[in-house]
DNA sequence: AAGTGGTCTAGACCACGAG
DNA sequence: TCGTGGTCTAGACCACTTC
């Protein structure tokens, strides 16, 4: 039987097992109910407990070996897609103000880089803008964003104050899928100093990232930098499943922008 | 049917679309054939199928939609989760040559941090060792590690030119099976600056990271710092599989070491 | 209306861990 | 040896996309 509306069953099921294990009903290093007696309990069979399992296992809640019940990891600080993409869910969803403000906007042609991560031709349309972001009032960031023409114009017409620009992308029925998050060092450059007000050739963290709709279609490509100290990346990855990836930096080096 | 040794039908198939995909034979942003169709091509029930698609999906080669087939997305670079946890393994992978040394190496009773990390008593025997690691003989990451006492006996007992220290362990039965890396910026301490030979207060990207084994037992907690513009990490997220976290940095700053 | 992926079930056998 | 998770099957219905 599937779900009538939004919520499959296997994501409530994980849902609540994930609060129990956040309660601390089974305890750090505790070990959960064999997969047979949670479908039992929660009337449910086994598959679609084993389908809300993968869901925790993915998150670093608890592990899975054969032959042994599940344990219970490390208390994770788990946040959806949602949350990750948008700067202001994230900023909302540790109780912090954010703010942002628009500095710059503009159309042009794409550059070569842009119109690879964007799988656009050279030289497309797009809407570029600049925006610093605030945390508690407190500049943080620095995003340069880059949209194909069809969702920058969207982007465009939303009021200049728009603090979520995801969420009013979603008004307008773009959703994000997927994201490909890169993470390195880099150095403020006149603009970054004086958003962040701190020197220019400051070491900032920067996340290049390129989010897709669910076609996989390239809805925005981001250069972020942060200020030293104000936010850290933390990723989990095991044998079941693997997302993080170190590579070589092969960067095309600041002369891209 | 289960299979009757090591590789699930699952993952074999996986294995295969992933080759096709990566050889261009449907094409970057082309379409898979159904599920139906590859079930029956590889003689496989529908739901081996989609578990082989699952992993595809999480590795981010092809996105998933009610309705549509799937969509081959950009060819990513995915790496294992043995490459992901060695250093020397992901360095060949690359084709660079990976060499490495100890500094230091020392028993001593664990910091708080140390030991909160590593789920140990505050004050229990940890085994710390500093390495110099280096990519064709440049010295790109400084890596400051701490074993509890049974793996830091096995880890004191390989020679001490031993250049990939997982796989000694691995020698020894102890596998990894989960990691959590946290991801910011460091400024080089004088050690740091003597081994990577940059001046001291040089930005370095951090990596923190937590390695267990299959039960859930912490194996070790390693702080790596990479000298900027030698590596850059990336992570792939989705709203089906989310394993990147970006959290407030509320870092216990340098004195901690 | 037809095709496709998403969800769910019920049952089977296997491989591993622990007693 | 027994309990547990890992793998696999066969079939069902649903929700969404596309025509």
């Amino acid at each position: 039987m599937a779900n009538s509306q939004g919520t499959a069953r296997y994501r409530q099921l994980a849902a609540a097992l994930r609060a129990d294990v956040l309660a601390g009903v089974y305890g750090e290093g505790g070990r959960l109910p064999s997969e047979e007696a949670l479908a039992e309990t929660h009337g449910v069979s086994r598959g679609t407990v084993r389908q809300a399992l993968a869901l925790l296992r993915a998150e670093g809640v608890v592990t899975s070996r054969r032959g042994t019940r599940r344990v219970v990891l490390e208390q994770p600080r788990v946040q959806s897609f949602a949350e990750l993409s948008s700067f202001t869910r994230w900023a909302r969803s540790l109780g912090e103000e954010p703010g942002g403000s628009v500095v710059a906007s503009e159309w042009r042609a794409a550059d070569a880089v842009e119109a690879d991560r964007l799988r656009l031709a050279p030289g497309a349309r797009v809407l570029w803008v600049l925006r610093l972001r605030t945390l508690g009032g407190e500049p943080v960031m620095v995003e340069r964003t880059v949209y194909p023409e069809a969702v920058g114009a969207l982007v465009d017409s939303l009021p200049p104050d728009t603090v979520s620009v995801t969420e009013g992308l979603e008004a307008h029925g773009i959703l994000l899928a997927d994201a490909d998050h890169t993470l390195d060092l880099a150095f403020a450059d006149p603009d970054d100093a004086r958003l962040l007000t701190c020197p220019a050739g400051t070491p900032l963290l920067r996340e290049r990232r390129r989010t897709s709709d669910p076609t996989g279609l390239p809805v925005e490509w981001s250069e972020d930098r942060y200020r030293a100290g104000t936010v850290a990346f933390t990723v989990h990855n095991s044998l079941a499943s693997t997302a993080l990836t170190r590579m070589r930096d092969t960067s095309d080096q600041e002369q891209s922008r």
